[in-house]
RNA sequence: GCCCCCGUAGCCCAAUUGGCAGAGGCAGACGACUUAAAAUCGUCACAGUGAGGGUUCGACCCCCUCCGGGGGCACCA
């Protein structure tokens, strides 16, 4: 009882205590990363960082508990932990609060900034406050410039007209990972295709890195996201094929991943929308051309939603256009139609209705010629039709896609097909590829799902384009020294969205002297997706001030990459495979040395209330600045490490905050009936009591380590419920292994609730602080039981127990189980077939009726 | 349509990866303390693992089929 001064209540005071430590806190800075010669291991953990849309709330409540158990966990682990926190400040929120109020987005993003700062440190997370950063702030977007002026060098940011997504109500172009079931991610609005120029970065020519590095994360990163990345990269492997084209010098290359069925094209369809369709529609006559620019206008009235819909009937128009098939020789007509893609392959493909669904309703629909070029009955090794009897079925379904409506996708023997005939589909592939390289008509090729990033906004809250457009169009960097391009005050200018870029309204800003000769030229009035800045912000933390570089390649020798990334699952493919490829990027220029920016990567789940996500409108928000008024943050932090496993969604309605704080405050207890010195000997504990508390610093780590918090948080409250059973109603409050038991459970909990074990360290005696205090290592002898439960069974099913060493010999623990009245009740004068002995578990006796020599049929 | 994940007490979740189904918590019942209540402390009850089949001496765990829930991709040639 002396070891907590007298002028304190007695009372477990959640408010007094978060405000005390608060202060001590602030003045130790326990987490600050600055000292260079610190010569422990390193580990980098990173939260994603937060958009500052308003205060904190239950989801950033939920991924900064779990991203700080494991930062605190290494550090107990005796590492030096880089654990910053900054702000995605750019961005339409910003933006779009700024138009509904008529004021300057700056002052509404710091007030934001400023509030969940304040939150997180009463949050206890621990953050290292010296590497903060925004990305709005011009010492921060200065380097997203230099970023994209290294990717102009490099012509991996480039200009281009093309058919763009387009969100109606924002205004402002979207990327494909931005459009979701064919309407805004952000606002739902139904996307619109529409032809603008807009700066690309090519993150195509990375397509195969980003798919075959994913290996690398395997295990590491959560299968779910590792799927998603795949899936979004798309990878198709087949060839290209060029087909000659009747009144034209160019052939026309297609795209296919069944090269082996080129003897079953009976047309061809180019996407209405590629200049491919314009220029082949050109050489017709008036009337296709009238009818092609009727359905080309038809197409785009067509809503991203309507073209995706893959139920819908097919549509098209002849062009009157012939091409020749390169290996047969054939007339083939040229159609056009919206089920080809202008931006996928070639905007054109080879048509084999026989053995493509798409292709198949196509041809049902306008009446064209389907050619069966795969005997999908005929037997292939290892695959279907099964032979019954060495007989095939007679009841194979008939090779009639163009009647039955339903295209052979499968595999067979390859049939009316010339060269290719009987071969196998596989087979067949590689054989044409062969043929078609050496008669130069064709060649091996990959395609990607994954398309070039779109990373221009027609809006204000972002960071400027660093781009001089001179007189005569040419593109001329902003030189580095008038880096960087900072954003004008949003004064006057009008930020609503009408299509062009708010930026634009501001003459004097646009107008600009070509650095290169001197002459008026204009800024680029775009600015970038946040996406940018969100792709390598994680370098920017290894040295925030820094105004001369973007980081020090040698402070990312040390530090980099991130050894464990914490973060919600919505990112897994839009941010991921952005940071993803700028870190390739950054290989490639020499400014890193690793491909892969996330070593680890742990996914929190939502947290939702009544079964679904909490939201205004729903009426059904939980208010984290409310459940910490009435819990404290302590039990809000263990309530949500103690829910379930951190990838599983949390339901509000189904965790107990109150029984947190009920726990927590019995664990607080526990140091104020320690009534022991800290200098006793442990050794002389009552030694149940210290198995309790060892086996658990045995555990705990490889818990921790394989995200098993809520197990963790289960295992101390058992031992917190043995150490007050030792004090209540065992050896009491002065035996030393209450006090071994209850500083164990001040360790463990500076992971989950620091406030609590503060409070606990300092009642049992110690100084500030126990975050810094290292982990204890299990005592060996104190694991092994001295006696263990073996579990004797008869045929399986459970008959009795013994009580033996942990070191019995099998042979004795046979013989121990065979001599069980229980056992010899049940085996009876059935004989004993077959004993399977795991000492020192368990015994299991096979029996069998007497006189069987084996188990009965 | 294709691919992936998950079904364990009323509820949230464990189960050393094939060896006693229960660590922990919520809710519940009972008791102690109290004039009473709250808080606290203690005791107790509750499932045979979504269904069916298979492999095995032994299956929550591995295999197959089905049911239910969740997620990703989808006119990408």
């Amino acid at each position: 009882m002396a070891h907590h001064p007298a002028d304190e209540t007695s009372e477990y005071d959640v408010a007094r205590i978060q405000e005390k430590w608060q202060a001590i806190w602030d003045d130790l800075q326990p987490f600050s990363t600055r000292d260079d010669g610190d010569k422990r291991p390193r580990k980098y953990v990173l939260d994603m960082f937060p958009y500052p849309s308003g205060d904190l709330h239950m989801g950033h409540a939920e991924a900064y508990a779990l991203g700080d158990i494991i930062a605190r966990y290494w550090r107990q682990q005796g590492f030096n932990v880089l654990h910053p926190i900054g702000w995605d400040s750019f961005g339409l929120p910003a933006e779009n609060a700024a138009i509904k109020r008529g004021i300057d987005p700056r002052p509404w993003t710091e007030d934001n900034i400023a509030q969940q700062k304040k939150s997180m440190k009463q949050y206890a997370a621990s953050f290292d406050w010296d590497r903060v950063l925004h990305t709005s702030d011009p010492g921060f977007y200065r380097w997203n410039q230099w970023l994209f002026l290294k990717m102009f060098e490099s012509g991996l940011a480039y200009r281009k007209a093309s058919w763009v997504n387009w969100c109606p109500k924002d205004q402002t172009v979207l990327a494909n990972e931005q459009v979701v079931d064919g309407a805004c991610e952000r606002c739902g609005t139904t996307v619109v295709k529409k032809k603008l120029t807009q700066w690309y970065f090519k993150i195509t020519d990375y397509a195969d890195r980003l798919l075959d590095d994913l290996n690398q994360l395997e295990g590491f990163w959560p299968a779910k996201v590792l799927a998603m990345q795949r899936n979004w990269i798309g990878r198709s492997q087949g060839a290209d094929v060029d087909f000659l084209i009747e009144g034209r010098d160019e052939p026309l290359s297609v795209f296919t991943t069944r090269p082996d069925t080129l003897f079953g094209a009976t047309f061809m369809v180019v996407a209405p929308d590629s200049e491919l369709a314009a220029e082949l529609v050109a050489g017709a006559s008036t009337e296709v051309q009238e009818n092609f620019a009727a359905y080309l206008a038809d197409v785009q009235k067509n809503t991203e939603i309507e073209r995706q819909d893959a139920s819908r009937e097919k549509t098209g128009v002849f062009l009157d256009r012939w091409a020749i098939n390169p290996v047969n020789g054939e007339r083939v007509p040229i159609w056009s139609a919206d089920y080809v893609l202008a931006d996928y392959g070639h905007g054109a493909i080879m048509a084999v209705p026989a053995h493509d669904q798409r292709d198949l309703d196509f041809a049902r629909k306008f009446d064209l010629p389907v050619r069966v070029v795969v005997d999908t009955n005929a037997p292939i090794t290892g695959a279907i039709p099964i032979i019954v009897d060495g007989e095939l079925p007679d009841d194979l379904p008939p090779l009639d896609p163009a009647g039955t409506g339903v295209a052979l996708a499968g595999d067979g023997r390859m049939i009316n097909s010339g060269p290719l005939d009987g071969l196998s589909k596989s087979n067949a592939i590689a054989r044409m590829i062969e043929l078609l390289e050496s008669n130069g008509t064709g060649r091996r090729a990959t395609n990607f799902r994954l398309r070039d990033w779109l990373i221009s906004r027609q809006r204000f809250w972002g960071t400027p384009i660093p781009i001089i457009h001179a007189h005569d169009g040419s593109l001329i960097p902003v030189p580095d020294e008038q880096l960087p391009l900072e954003l004008p005050s949003a004064e006057g200018l009008d930020l609503s969205p009408k299509g062009t870029s708010p930026l634009g309204g501001d003459a004097e800003w646009m107008s600009v002297t070509n650095p290169v000769d001197g002459t008026p030229a204009q800024r680029d009035p775009d600015t970038m997706d946040t996406f940018v800045d969100s792709s390598w912000y994680f370098l920017r933390f290894l040295n925030p001030n820094d105004p001369t570089q973007a980081f020090d390649p040698r402070e990312a020798e040390k530090w980099a990459p991130v050894d464990q990334y914490i973060g919600g699952v919505t990112h897994a493919i839009l941010h991921l495979l952005y940071a993803r490829f700028i870190t390739k990027v950054l290989y490639d220029m020499g400014y890193v040395t690793f491909t892969e920016p996330f070593s680890a990567l742990l996914n929190q789940g939502m947290v939702l209330m009544d079964g679904s996500a909490m939201s205004k409108s729903k009426g059904n928000l939980v208010r984290l600045s409310e459940q910490i008024e009435e819990h404290g943050v302590d039990a809000i932090r263990l309530t949500m490490a103690f829910a379930g496993p951190p990838e599983d969604d949390i339901d509000w309605a189904d965790v107990a905050p109150h029984a947190s704080a009920k726990f927590l405050a019995r664990a607080w207890r526990l140091a104020r009936d320690v009534t022991s010195a800290p200098d006793v000997e442990w050794k002389n504990g009552d030694r149940d009591l210290r198995r309790v508390t060892h086996q658990l610093l045995a555990d705990a780590p490889g818990l921790i380590e394989a995200f098993k918090f809520n197990v963790v948080v289960a295992r101390i409250m058992e031992l917190v419920n043995a150490t007050r059973k030792a004090i209540d109603s065992g050896p009491g409050g002065a035996d030393p292994a209450v006090r071994e038991a209850a500083e164990t459970v001040a360790l463990c909990l500076s992971l989950f609730a620091p406030y609590t074990a503060e409070e606990m360290w300092e009642a049992l005696g110690y100084p500030p602080t126990v975050a810094l205090y290292g982990w204890r290592k299990a005592d060996p002898t104190l694991l092994v039981a001295d006696s263990v439960t073996c579990v004797v069974q008869v045929d399986g099913k459970l008959r009795d127990r013994l009580k033996v060493s942990p070191s019995i010999a099998p042979a004795e623990l046979e013989r121990l189980a065979r001599a069980l009245p229980a056992v010899a009740r049940t085996v009876g004068d059935r004989e004993i077939a077959n004993v399977i002995v795991r000492a020192p578990r368990l015994v299991n006796l096979v029996t069998r009726q007497r006189g069987e020599t084996s188990p009965s049929q």
